[in-house]
DNA sequence: TTTTTTTCTGCAAACGTTTGCGTTTCAGAC
DNA sequence: GTCTGAAACGCAAACGTTTGCAGAAAAAAA
């Protein structure tokens, strides 16, 4: 079935006068006579113009569109960032064009190609755990393409990035646990090669040191929290080896994992033994006992790297100017930490 | 930063030929001489030249692009069927745009209008809770936009449609409960106006009727199901009242609400009390204790919608054929139900 | 040699819109 | 009557690609 819209073309039919005429007056230009813009209006909105946005595209080499790659789109924290770059694109007269990386390179090359091709105007990207070698990402920034890293970000590459801060997340995490009178904190951390992981261990230690507490090293267990089951095994061992009272998982999934592994060790979760997670999965709040965690504001990191995007593709600078933000996390006291 | 990538034109200036010989060398085309079309290749190949998919759009006024609404991104299930949607959009040659209606009509419409515009092919719909009034989705199929529905339909249209089998999974969820031994299962519904809702019934029913048992209507509750504390409140009064020693919800947020009142009442799940959800959510699997719930193919679902919708796309004829499919769901049995 | 056929290539229009520049028209000044 | 200036509009090219048709050149047939 053919579609078939109203062009300049038949409204300039219509009145008899010229496609350029029509386009001035629908542009409300000096140099065309109100009579004819009236004609022209009601045309228009006789025959129910709207504009060719394809041929707008060519016109100006503009799609008016921006693509987006993360790792997966089912997955809270992504699909959350997804609806805040929405948000922002859609009340700027963008339209998100979404892909997944899979978690692989390969993939991840194919897509940049893929968005670069179909003309989008820039590029929103949150890496995949493979990614070290940016240097796909590079030949596209060389042929002009803006990109704007969030969440999982490419830290050698000079381009504005949006990220949460680890840091703060951790410290926070922490604090409470302290304030609340847990005494030996361990910390099941992530991959020991990731900034994020650091940023969070940074800010465990710094927030014993603030309390006046030494850091014991031998609570913190690195890259065994990638899952439950992981977290649930690491966990066990380390109460019965090390005996901590409480502990600061680096993710959501490793936290339920050590709540199960305190209760099977005959711990009662939070009287004498207190979790927090990190990152306010949505199941965090429907378990028992419901989980304390640190809120990513992953809708906000959405919506300011799209705005960071769309202020350097409207930019008429050469030179861009590259901003760096860092968000700031906010802790969510539940039931795993908060003794009665 | 203005981009530039090669064009036709800059092949053709290079070899000293026409852009018409350039383009019908690049397609291999009979009329041109092996020598040309070796000489165009390896200047293509040098310049990295690819095709401007703007222009191309324009030409064939094919964007190649199918848009996709949803109520919302950040939900389990839609996220899934937007990634199955991805899965053969990226396959077939399709870039895919996400827009969210926020369960509001007039987002949707909104949302429908912008897609047009922006010369989509096609759109894939799951409806929004508001939405009893199709006339905007019919406006846009009168001026030939394919349109396919998925999970929520409009069922009057004449369009093609993928829903899941909500009987079979209202059976399958009640035929488990009955052959693990309770007696008197109740059901936690939705809405009584929608389709879903019968039909998830239907299948209670009928799984009571293959089974030789009768139906308690009054173990039936309608739309008391919306949240996790209206179901908990709704489940505690009918544990009271009518004694009920299973109960089916139509949800998983419902099933927890339905658990944590069984607990609270004294009971022992599944032992004394066995609840199935609908949907697997992803926390299902991770509660304490976990909960038996319907899966409901959503990958499947995103991708036999892009299927259709592309099918109906790349279609010759005037008259589409629509088709409509329901999937199955299947049983996931976990903690909540199977009495040991 | 001339005519016909075959093989290859180019012209120009088209998709829908914008825009620099030129043209027409008309009123008023000289 | 001619000239100037302003107002209002049209022409044509451009964005990058495809394609029907015409045309040129070369090869084959007469």
């Amino acid at each position: 079935m053919k579609r078939q819209s109203t062009t300049i073309k038949d409204i300039a039919r219509e009145l008899d006068i010229s496609p350029s005429t029509v386009s001035r007056a629908l542009k409300d230009h000096f140099e065309i006579s109100e009579e004819t813009k009236k004609a022209v209006r009601r045309v228009a909105e006789e025959l129910n113009y709207q504009p060719n946005s394809l041929a707008l595209s060519l016109r100006y080499s503009k799609s008016n569109t921006i693509g987006v790659i993360v790792p997966e789109i089912v997955h809270f924290f992504f699909s959350t960032v997804i609806s805040g770059i929405e948000d922002i694109a859609q009340s700027r007269g963008y339209n998100v064009i979404i892909t997944q990386s899979n978690e692989s390179v390969a993939r991840e090359m194919m897509n940049i190609q893929t968005l670069f091709n179909n003309r989008v105007d820039g590029v929103l990207v949150s890496l995949s755990k493979e990614s070290f070698d940016y240097t796909h990402f590079e030949a596209m920034m060389q042929k002009g393409l803006p990109i704007v890293f969030f969440d999982s970000v490419a830290d050698t590459l000079n381009t504005s990035k949006v990220t949460v801060d680890d840091f703060l997340g951790g410290y926070q995490a922490t604090e409470h646990l302290i304030k609340q009178g847990y005494k030996r904190i361990g910390h099941l951390a992530g991959p020991k090669n990731l900034d994020i992981t650091n940023a969070r261990m940074e800010g465990f230690k710094k927030a014993h040191v603030d309390a006046g507490l030494s850091v014991d090293e031998e609570l913190i267990i690195f890259d065994q929290a990638s899952n439950e089951g992981e977290a649930y095994a690491a966990s066990f061992e380390l109460l019965k080896n090390k005996k901590p009272d409480a502990l600061f998982a680096s993710n959501d999934l490793a936290a339920m994992g050590a709540i199960k592994a305190a209760q099977k060790y005959g711990k009662n979760v939070p009287q004498d033994f207190g979790v927090v997670g990190f990152s306010n999965w949505q199941f965090t709040a429907l378990t028992n006992p419901s989980i304390s965690t640190i809120e990513q504001p992953g809708f906000e990191m959405g919506q300011h790297a799209a705005e960071l995007l769309i202020k350097e593709i409207e930019s008429e600078d050469e030179e861009v100017t590259v901003e760096s933000l860092k968000l700031p996390t906010s802790l969510l006291a539940r039931d795993s930490s908060r003794k009665v």
